[in-house]
DNA sequence: GCAGTTATGGCAGGCTATGCCATAAAGGTT
DNA sequence: AACCTTTATGGCATAGCCTGCCATAACTGC
């Protein structure tokens, strides 16, 4: 891709993936607020201060992890049915990234299970949080015609991610009675209703 | 009130209150971001280990001064009358609360401006914050006939949380040209459109 | 005056995060 | 090969938030 460049100076050490693997393979064993910088940096074999090069916040080596997850999500949102209304285009479109079962999204859950069940990681707004965010606001506008998301449009946004979140928790900390779609379908269908 | 105990010991330095006042003016002076605890404990004539007892965390400072919010808006909830819809009744509340133009008002609102517009503040989910949506979420579940309250009633609490807070945040960067009851009708007007 | 109680404040330490800079490792140039 | 440039690393110092521990101060009751 755009990695392709030449290279001129020193080579890293190592895939920002790479170190992102090891990281959180310690975390999910120790837990996230359990584990220091420190104690990754030996985990994953670099120097703190290099560590925080590649992760400028601890929370990032977490949310970092899911970044992918937004771009599946708008090219989710891009593909709906216009026929659908918006909230059933949002359920549709976020079951379709979070609903299906590959091995990527095995480990999605296990980042946002990670995500939800810390909360020092719910509460950092990492970039991957706001570009989420985004994606939906700017979704929303799209549906209300919108060239520049309004205020209704912004709350609308934030509130299904809200929704979308508290559907997430409560699909991670559940049993395994509960799948991902009927969490998603419940806290959906809760907004739907409100106009009701 | 309940403060009435005749005191034992070393009687405290000052209020809480008194302290708060203090140092949400030094705050508002420099930023919350730019104004180190230490400084605050200067400013406020305390040590910075006996500020750290009266606020556990920084960000207390600024949510706890809205505390008082949590239970008018739990009041204004139990008081809506039964005919209005449940996003009528939530915006018939939340605008009681922070629309009226009382002195209380006035500060509540350089208070929630102060943690709009700082990011650090918006994402420490303090203890206020947390209580001012369990009210909302129990409102819900209320509305919806459940004892405790579902992933459903949740969800929706949250996310009319998360809408309120876009309006607030809207209103308190925007100019003189629109009010609270205006940015509040429209997040939650957006809201109420969705089911449609 | 003495004991018990409560609040204060200093100190040490752990944590995240950032700036600065010397050093290491690569490629390109002469 | 020697040297320069570029890039990455890692060590050091620093700032800031937060907590535990403990000595000390201030007040009440005996």
């Amino acid at each position: 891709m755009t990695t392709r460049t030449p290279r001129r100076g020193r080579p890293p050490l190592a895939d920002i993936e790479e170190l992102r693997a090891l990281a959180l393979t310690e975390i999910e064993r120790l837990g996230y607020g359990d584990v220091s910088m420190a104690a990754l940096a030996e985990a994953v074999g670099v120097s703190v201060r290099t560590l925080h090069r590649y992760f400028p916040a601890k929370a990032d080596i977490v949310w970092g992890g899911i970044e992918s997850s937004i771009e599946a999500l708008k090219e989710a949102l891009d593909q709906v049915d216009d026929h659908f209304s918006t909230i059933d285009a949002l359920y549709s479109a976020v079951l379709g990234v979070f609903g299906r079962d590959s091995g990527d999204v095995s480990i999605l859950r296990a980042r946002l299970r990670l995500i939800v069940l810390s909360p020092e990681l719910r509460a950092s707004q990492s970039a991957t949080f706001e570009g989420w965010r985004e994606a939906l606001v700017d979704f929303v506008a799209r549906r209300r015609g919108e060239a520049t998301p309004s205020l209704a449009a912004s709350a609308v946004g934030a509130a299904v991610q809200t929704a979308i979140m508290e559907a997430l928790s409560w699909w991670a900390v559940a049993g395994d009675d509960r799948d991902v779609a009927e969490c998603l379908a419940e806290a959906l269908g809760g907004l739907r209703e409100l106009g009701a």
